[in-house]
DNA sequence: AAGTGGTCTAGACCACGAT
DNA sequence: TCGTGGTCTAGACCACTTC
């Protein structure tokens, strides 16, 4: 239960990986508080510096989650959100619902959505790319922040030509029934098919605070183009907080 | 370019936004190396643990690696390995080509893979459920490790009902051209659609280990059912570094 | 031999939560 | 008020790399 000197693993790897098999073995239940920092020093003999340091691999590895003044406690499981392709079915925006909409209220859960900017601005490289303008042209952005009860999961910007959103909808505030691709539709521009790109990587600090990620919770970064008949009609830049997401893809052999 | 009390962020933090920011901007350019400590004490006036600690949160961000005796130094860019539902093509497997190896060599990059175990295996619930076998009953695994150039980057297990394998060279090391979906294909077994479900978390340490990860690099955890005209074939867990890879789909806009 | 990061000791003060 | 984690000071020793 102590230290072993004569253990090649430094002092606080040995503290770190008692713990983390009290966790894995269940002793430490989701939800349950660490031994606080005191009673590590005495329960292994070292200087609390080094029992910190072992709760910080720990919180590294996303095992557990600090509560300032309260203590440090082996993380829940958020309700896991299914990203999958069924979520740009024309059926459900006929019910006047969204992709992501429909994804989360199909499993039962409350839904919100805010948006934070609207803008006409320069395309990034990559969104130029895909849409199919000169780099640096003008595009419209709708930068909005989702919601799943009153917890922020998902950060995504949509970039469109001017020209497929002129008039329309989703360069307002509210959409309306069925998010915009339904307002895509009105307009007779029919989406046809979608590639997505999914990236995985640590979130910078400015995505941090606004998923409210806790330290060690990695991030997918989800790049979706929308193709029409006559070509690319929207792209977006999602990041999602990793620790309640799947994503789900099927399809057929091909040949 | 000191120290600002006044500044509500702690003072590690001051210097990990400063270092960030040479990073993002580009002063500092990937295989760079960062001041050392000594040189951030005497730039910024703190006590070596605190020059210590900016450098750590720069290290969870996944921005920089250091390396031991020698310097912290700005991440490069490892080369991307895009992972795609191209990857089934019955054409490449015609070829004499696994999908990861099909994948790989039509970015022009070396390959390499080891067979870490075959065995027989009690089904891990989840491999039960998607195999529609009974919880606990014994199923093959193959258990192997691939790698591009000499680095690791994927560790995958396959999971397979005992008659589905029966007489394969699937229960051997070497499964011969065209990879584990081709001897199925050569005993009437088609592959006809899969299912893929990503998640993304930190690795746990003998993740780190086997795929030589550096702090601060998250994972993917990509669940694969390959389902034949009679139903599942093979069932298919993998972790991946998430510095290297991309998933992409497409799929045309559903009903 | 000199420089680097990795780890540790042995304290200190602060902000925050619970009581 | 007390216990908690968050941060900091001011050193120390070690393992490793480079010269």
């Amino acid at each position: 239960m102590a230290i072993d000197p004569t253990d090649p693993r430094s002092p606080s790897r040995q503290i770190a990986d008692e713990l983390r098999e009290e966790i894995t073995s269940g002793r430490l239940a989701p939800g349950d508080a660490l031994p606080s920092e005191k009673m590590l020093v005495g329960r292994f003999g070292t200087a609390p510096a080094t029992a910190r340091q072992a709760v910080r691999l720990l919180k590294e590895e996303g095992l557990v989650v600090a509560e300032r003044g309260k203590g440090v406690y082996v993380k829940r499981q958020p309700p896991t959100i299914r990203l999958g392709s069924h979520r740009f079915s024309r059926q459900t925006r006929a019910e006047g619902k969204s992709a992501f909409e429909a994804e989360i209220e199909r499993q039962g859960l409350e839904w919100g959505q805010e948006v934070l900017e609207l803008a006409e601005v320069p395309a990034p490289e990559w969104v130029a790319e895909w849409l199919g303008v000169d780099a640096g042209a003008t595009v419209f952005v709708r930068r909005r922040r989702n919601l799943v009860g009153d917890t922020p999961t998902q950060l995504a910007d949509s970039y469109y030509r001017l020209d497929t959103v002129e008039d329309t909808a989703i360069r307002t505030p509210d959409t309306g029934p069925g998010g915009s691709y339904a307002r895509l539709e009105e307009k007779g521009l029919t989406l046809e098919r979608f590639r997505e790109e999914i990236r995985i990587r640590m979130p910078t600090p400015t995505e941090v605070q606004g998923l409210r990620l806790t330290p060690g919770t990695p991030v997918a970064e989800l790049r979706r183009i929308a193709f029409g008949a006559s070509g690319p009609l929207e792209v977006l830049e999602s990041v999602v907080s990793g620790d309640s997401h799947v994503f789900c893809y099927e399809f057929a052999a091909p040949e």
